[in-house]
DNA sequence: AAAGATTTGTCCGTATGTATG
DNA sequence: ACATACATACGGACAAATCTT
């Protein structure tokens, strides 16, 4: 499938500290998301591939053997190499954004998991989003967003301490950030901004999200505030590139 | 600098295919773009890092080889390896969202050029984005967006053809998409949706955007329509992630 | 049903690049 | 600069499962 760029462009570069199979690996990944295959429902023959990419077989197994682990294909002997269909997500972000109500019409299972909490000081960047001063106590709270039994989201949350002393424990009765707030008194609360930046996964995200090495993540930086426009809420969201894209509607 | 979620771990994957090297460069450039060092602008020795990463000296070295290549850090023998400062751009994304506006403030020049253009039938889902049917004709521009001489976005714009005939040529003389559009008789458009993915950049998108294999890019489709809501713009955007980030206010 | 083509799985060996000490 | 260990990449040959004719 043409994108609109250039056409497609099969080289492999030998001196970037990237082996050749994981280079065709990341290609064929990426030809998969975009639909190249999506008429047969699988990929070329190793055969095929090794030809296009101008490497050996093995090689192409390599990289064919790394994405069967990741789940991606399936491989058949005297059949083929099949792709397994997994749908992305599509997580909403507007003025009003929740995560189980984004998420639920799309997957079966929305669920929740804190991971951690504790209260600590505020950082620089923390204390200015949620009009503190640098070092007041927050709230922080760790959890993993799933869809469907698989991990899609890892967040780090902050609260003020003063307002919502008991933020945490309540986060880990509901599973719910909403109800947590609600019981405290804040009926409703709307999405100020949020900064989208995309990098490789660390290795502690990685593990979290059941990622690969070498994957892409997106890491939404956002604010929420409260009906009287006082901020309530600075969270660091990484979400799973490959299983999820955000969509804002600027209606 | 501690972001949330776990201690850091600066274990190294043997069976990723990708270079131990490579692995370290990636992680000591997270730490730059963190922040971590800021305080004393420069990185730690290469004993320390050998040390941390459980690695040999020389492979450290590479590393900051790499890192120095890009143009991301300077070694100076007997001082040590400095960082240079390369701000991070922010790109703000609203119902007014224009691509100079939103950049001017933070950079001395922006620019666009445009790399290609042409007539071509519409597919599947630009046709519903832009409510016709598929295959009817588009203008199809591709430009590249500079900021302070770099490039830090490629751009795949679509047009009715039948409504804006003009608009390749239009765009080439202005270098604006927003006073093409002005020629034409739309004084005002506004941003509908924007998706955005994140995943490594394809080998075309490294060479236009200057990026090193394995760079992540951020991904954003967009659709734009003029203040009758009839929309007129379908654009896949892809910004680098290392020098771009997307602020989306939900005001 | 049988033969041949296609496609993945496994074995051998060798050369090169990477990382260590 | 050197020796060692290991992962990577290549080449070829054959087996086993599946599909086509």
């Amino acid at each position: 499938m043409d994108h609109g760029f250039q056409s497609q462009d099969f080289s492999i570069d030998r001196h970037s500290g990237i082996s050749a199979w994981k280079q065709i690996a990341d290609m064929i990944n990426r030809s998969i998301q975009s639909g190249e295959y999506d008429h047969t429902g699988r990929v070329p023959p190793e055969t095929v591939l090794a030809e296009r990419f101008g490497v050996n077989r093995h090689t192409v197994r390599n990289a064919l053997a790394s994405l069967v682990e990741e789940g991606l294909l399936s491989r058949v002997r005297g059949r083929g190499t099949m792709i397994e269909k997994r749908e992305k997500l599509v997580f909403p972000i507007s003025r009003r954004t929740r995560f189980t109500e984004g998420l639920a019409p799309q997957a079966g299972a929305i669920a929740r998991e804190v991971i951690r909490s504790d209260v600590r000081p505020a950082r620089k960047e923390m204390a200015e989003a949620l009009h503190l001063k640098e070092g007041e106590p927050l709230v922080y709270v760790c959890m993993i967003g799933f869809a469907d039994q698989q991990p899609v989201s890892l967040a780090a949350t902050y609260f003020p301490h003063n307002r919502f002393p008991h933020m945490a424990d309540l986060i880990g009765q509901h599973h719910s950030v909403t109800k947590a707030l609600v019981e405290q008194g804040v009926g409703d609360y709307v999405r100020v901004s949020t900064d989208v930046t995309g990098r490789l996964a660390t290795a502690e995200e990685a593990a979290h999200l059941k990622l690969g090495s070498g994957s892409v993540v997106l890491e939404a930086v956002s604010v929420n505030a409260d009906l009287d426009s006082l901020p309530i809420q600075y969270s660091r969201t990484v979400f799973a590139a490959d299983r999820i894209s955000l969509r804002f509607d600027t209606q």
